[in-house]
DNA sequence: ATGGTTGCGAAGCAA
């Protein structure tokens, strides 16, 4: 089966529920992960998703993360969170197999500061669930993870590099957690296709950075080779920033071809 | 210029 799969940090659900469906309707997704939604699981809008043609399953409890994935290639075996053993720090992990993909949705931790316990919360997430995905899967498994991983993983993906010295995002400890990922059997689908800098998926809110192109690319589509192998092409939706109500973030998109 | 914007929720905090 062949399908496209998309990842977006909404920022709200409730409040992007309106360009969420706008989305949906013009990008027509197969898989759409969704963060941040900010929303107890009784919230969430699974009628609005359902007369678009997806099933969904929504990872939430009303705080300030919250996950779900949205399909209308099937939706089964789903999973919340990364098991008994994890905490998870909020709601930041949900998966299913759609379309015979076992798809992994995440909202990594901000890390607000380098050093802060929040920092090193991060790292220690970051840890748990390259575990996770290692106890669970074989990078030979047709898998993707995606979603926002609040990592920018090298110099090509930030505007500026002396911009952010001493930030998180692009601290050396963080990269090495992606990188410790990515070495299980994991690739990132957009680089597959592009490796020009510049190419965004977050822009601040404030100071008109997305109009001075001032952003970061720290959502991804990372997948196993038997999916990388298919993928035939990678983009992300500028489109989606600009308007009314934007989130922050736009949706990363990849396209998955037959076997 | 330690600023600026958004969401949540009703004041600051998180991002």
């Amino acid at each position: 089966m062949s399908l496209v799969l998309a990842t977006w940090n909404v920022n709200s659900l409730r409040a992007r529920i309106g360009r969420v469906v706008e989305w949906i309707e013009y990008a027509e997704p197969d898989v759409l992960c969704l963060q941040e939604t900010k929303m107890n699981d009784s919230a969430f809008p699974e009628g609005v998703f359902n007369d678009l043609g997806y099933s969904s399953v929504h990872h939430g409890d009303g705080g300030w993360n919250g996950v779900a994935i949205l399909s209308k290639v099937g939706l089964e075996d789903a999973e919340k969170g990364m098991g008994d053993r994890v905490d998870e720090m909020g709601c930041r992990v949900v998966s299913a197999d759609c379309g015979g993909i076992r798809v992994v949705c995440v909202y990594v931790p901000n890390g607000r500061e380098v050093g802060s316990k929040f920092y090193h919360d991060k790292l220690d997430w970051l840890a748990s669930l390259r575990s996770y995905i290692a106890r669970r899967y074989r990078p030979t498994d047709a898998l993707v993870v995606c979603g926002d991983f609040n990592i920018a993983p090298d110099e090509r993906d930030v505007w500026d590099e002396k911009a952010f010295e001493g930030a998180t995002h692009v601290s050396d400890s963080e990269r090495a957690a992606l990188n410790d990922l990515l070495a299980w059997g994991l690739s990132d689908c957009l680089r597959a296709h592009y490796s020009q800098a510049d190419l965004f998926s977050w822009w601040d809110y404030r100071g008109g950075a997305f109009h001075k192109h001032q952003g970061m690319r720290i959502d991804l589509i990372l997948a196993t080779m038997p999916v990388l192998s298919r993928c035939s092409f990678s983009l992300m939706d500028r489109n989606a920033r600009k308007g009314d109500k934007p989130s922050d973030h736009i949706p990363v998109m990849a396209w998955i071809g037959d076997e």
